[in-house]
DNA sequence: CTGAAAGCGCTTACAG
DNA sequence: CTGAAAGCGCTTACAG
């Protein structure tokens, strides 16, 4: 193996002490321009790079962030929220020198144990919290082990923790609204695991909307996000007893299509005989038919925002204790699985 | 800051040397059996984690592999074959305490760089070379850094490169095969971009299993594996001039997809008037109507396996120079896109 | 079997 | 402005 440059290198190869090397090559004051410059050119010259182990040891900075990912491997396959959400992760830490240090996990309990893995062995210097429950253990946990930290859409965002939010209560209100004005008054939800802050959070407007068109929000449905249970939502809706919906609002686009191919499967159509709208704005929703009405989400940018404060908070803790980074709300995007009420 | 245990807090609190400590800890011999349990009771009291800063300084590892996705993030989001691939990975590597870097690389320039810098910085022990070109100028890179590499699915397997391979020959041949059983002559195919191994295996199969059905393999539309090109490959097949072809098979699920709705948008019923076929097996082929035909690949065990490979050539490198693992071929999943040729 | 010492490649006070 | 020294938390020969 071919001897790897170093950081004596360079400085033996500009004539200074190492520790003006690395002041120069860090753009630490304390060293002239003029030996700046040579240091510099010796390190062109050799082609030296710093090692990230000896600079992670001696600057206790990993460099790196870590993002753990709970879900089924079945889901990540189909689900392409998280392919957009790393994307945008990605591109901004890159540029600032950072790496991404990505976990998975099978269910919440494994999902906390690679968080203490993670800042135990000090793999990182900061974690994005993604996919809140409601009071998600994992930000007491965070707090507990001192590790910064971002969260994705918390709750109520405590005061301590620094969080991106991008609104789902407008988008989905928005849709409920339009779903009125086509005269829609027998509007289901099919939600998502009730633990989430973000299914609460589509959940609720969906509720307040029909509230305050003066409707009654009955039809409600607990999903899961995926396909298999829009699946089973329509036959419940559908199949059951009860009074039919007329439209129905699925917590995201993976439930929408299974609610949309099961119903047609079941002899309706869509949207003559039933509206369906999903969240999220997956690229699969155009392939579809009928193309699903949903609300755009922005997951790149939502990671990109999540990743810059992350980074943030690690190189000034005090000054981003609690910071909030607000991004647009989620705009709905009309397609052509809603429709006008069918004639009663 | 509370005070972070470190592997001398152990061996003061065991009464022994840090060395000692060292061995007893990673299970290195020179411990005696009493002694070693001691320091291990130390070590659970006080809660040590060894930090991988100062093991990887001193143990010249990073613990960590490297994997560059070279894909706009736009086909990221639509694409699941990823995650799949990645939650392999993940799953593997992790139980051998190593972490993933995750990067990402518009283009091979890019890409290239990424692995420059991933070595250049040792912030990992090997990568995993991805989605391979026909004459990858990776494989020389990996070679000039002396970083280890396992390559999945490459070309002619060059003796000094670990690999991992799983066919798609035999399940496009398959799928042809099923094509002229069904009465099928004028077999189209649409590739993959030309400077993808994979997707000249792709297109060599169906070419092979069309001439040993003693059929021409005139057909031939360049893809790029997207929801686009494969509605522009609809286009070109069924609105251009030329004779029009009754069955297609495309190079990947997503192209599939495309051509399938463009087609039915351009008045076509599929299976009735056209069949078509993918390649992948991703979830969403079973969402869309028709339900798509294609070949079932295993991305979570072909991740899995290139990760076990990989960690195998960084432990041992002489003794897995140039090991192949060669994975079961992806099979035929027949659903219902295709059909009867048309009646001429 | 056990321990003192050197070293991995940096950064960071600190003295000149 | 410049340099010698200590230290980050481990592992690894090496001597006892």
């Amino acid at each position: 193996m071919a001897h790897r440059v170093t950081i004596v290198d360079v400085a033996e190869r500009a004539g200074v002490a190492i520790s003006s090397a690395s002041a120069a090559l860090n753009g630490r004051p304390g060293v002239s321009d003029d030996t700046r410059e040579r240091i510099k050119e010796a390190a062109e010259e050799l082609g030296y790079v710093p090692s990230l182990r000896g600079r992670s040891l001696s600057a206790k900075k990993a460099f790196t962030i870590g993002l753990v990912v709970c879900r089924s491997p079945e889901v990540l396959e189909e689900d392409p929220f998280f392919g957009a959400f790393i994307g945008g992760v990605e591109q901004v830490i890159s540029k600032r020198g950072y790496a991404l240090v990505l976990q998975m996990a099978a269910d919440a309990d494994e999902e906390e144990s690679r968080y203490r893995d993670l800042a135990a062995g000090r793999r990182v210097d900061g974690v994005i919290l993604n996919e809140l429950r409601v009071n998600d253990s994992r930000i007491a946990l965070v707090r507990e082990l001192e590790l910064p930290a971002v969260g994705v859409n918390p709750a109520e965002p405590p005061a301590d923790l620094a969080s991106v939010h991008q609104p789902s209560a407008p988008g989905v209100k928005d849709l409920v609204d339009r779903l009125v004005g086509l005269g829609h008054t027998r509007i289901a939800h099919v939600s998502g695991p009730p633990d989430f802050v973000h299914s609460l959070e589509r959940e609720g407007a969906w509720r307040d909307a029909l509230l305050s068109a003066g409707l009654e929000p009955r039809l409600l449905i607990d999903g899961d996000f995926t396909y298999q249970g829009g699946q089973k939502a329509a036959d419940l809706l559908l199949e059951g007893t009860q009074e039919k919906p007329t439209a129905v609002v699925c917590a995201n686009d993976l439930a929408a299509a299974g609610f949309i191919i099961r119903a047609q499967e079941l002899g309706y159509s869509i949207p003559e005989q039933i509206s369906v709208s999903g969240y999220d704005g997956i690229a699969w929703g155009g392939y579809i038919r009928p193309t699903l009405t949903t609300v755009q989400a922005a997951p790149r940018e939502l990671g990109a925002a999540a990743a810059d404060l992350l980074l943030d908070v690690i190189s000034d803790p005090e000054r981003n204790k609690g910071r909030v980074v607000e991004m647009p709300p989620g705009e709905a995007l009309v397609r052509d699985s809603i429709g006008r009420v069918p004639p009663a």
